[in-house]
DNA sequence: AATATCCCTACTAAGAAAGTAGGATTGTAG
DNA sequence: CTACAATCCTACTTTCTTAGTAGGGATATT
């Protein structure tokens, strides 16, 4: 059950992002590179998050992107969404219908609480948590 | 980020198990046509099991397998580590070498939230608890 | 008009997941 | 002692996902 690059790199981005001054753009060169990260693969990456409306892009020369809003109110669960899916790890969880023993099976019932721990932890992290994070070094 | 059929049929054949008597064994086709899993399938699974040490087969005529230990001794958590791999869903976590920048990276500290989290469910969590929660219904 | 940026779509190579298949080995019951 | 039912072992296949690569189109700025 590993974490997929596109949730680690687009967290990255949001962090990389949220160092800029809010009013300013970051092209997607900068940021690939800083983080190291394939600039053509980040592009994809950074194209889900403004469907998603996490961050508005500029286009043309001395355009790029920004967080769309303050990364205070940018939770980490939101991104997980975006580009990891739903943050139950069995599909039983989120419809119960998908299965039809999901109201006698046992096992179930841990797989809620797992995507309960994990929501729990995404939820309470925000995209300014992070930057404060870094900041403290 | 989802939960692989391997880590979710283990789950349910040690229930099953747990169900029949400590001193009895439940052959292969048993559990995979009560579980509704392909038996081949659930053959492998439980061969990792019994390498793991969490049953124990007996071969020939009669054969079959049972728990190697009380069903409230053993956890999802070893279920899960020895189906589905390491709890940490990011190499960083258990591994902080295996990225350069682990020691400055502020996304590294909230997947290691999430580790905790997910673990804390997985230990909590025994085979016993899931067939107490079977017994209620 | 040139250029730097985002935007859009298609393609690919490698690996994992989810089984399928076929038989070898072993213990027991008749 | 023989047939059989079970585990054991290994290889194969098919499908899906991941992690990119590739090439160009649209657009705004200088």
């Amino acid at each position: 059950m590993r974490l997929s690059t596109k949730a680690r790199y687009g967290a990255r981005a949001l962090v990389d992002l949220a160092l800029a001054r809010p009013e300013d753009t970051t092209c997607v060169r900068d940021i690939a590179e800083r983080q190291c990260i394939s600039p053509k693969y980040l592009e994809q990456i950074m194209a889900r998050l403004k469907a998603a409306g996490l961050v508005k892009a500029l286009r043309g020369r001395h355009g790029g992107y920004a967080l769309s809003r303050p990364a205070a109110s940018i939770t980490i669960k939101e991104l997980f969404e975006v580009l990891e899916g739903p943050v139950a790890a069995v599909e039983c969880v989120d419809d119960p219908a998908s299965c039809p023993m999901s109201d006698v099976c046992p096992t179930r019932e841990t797989w809620v609480q797992m995507k309960q721990a994990l929501q729990n932890v995404l939820e309470q992290t925000s995209v300014q948590d992070l930057v404060d994070r870094e900041n403290q070094r």
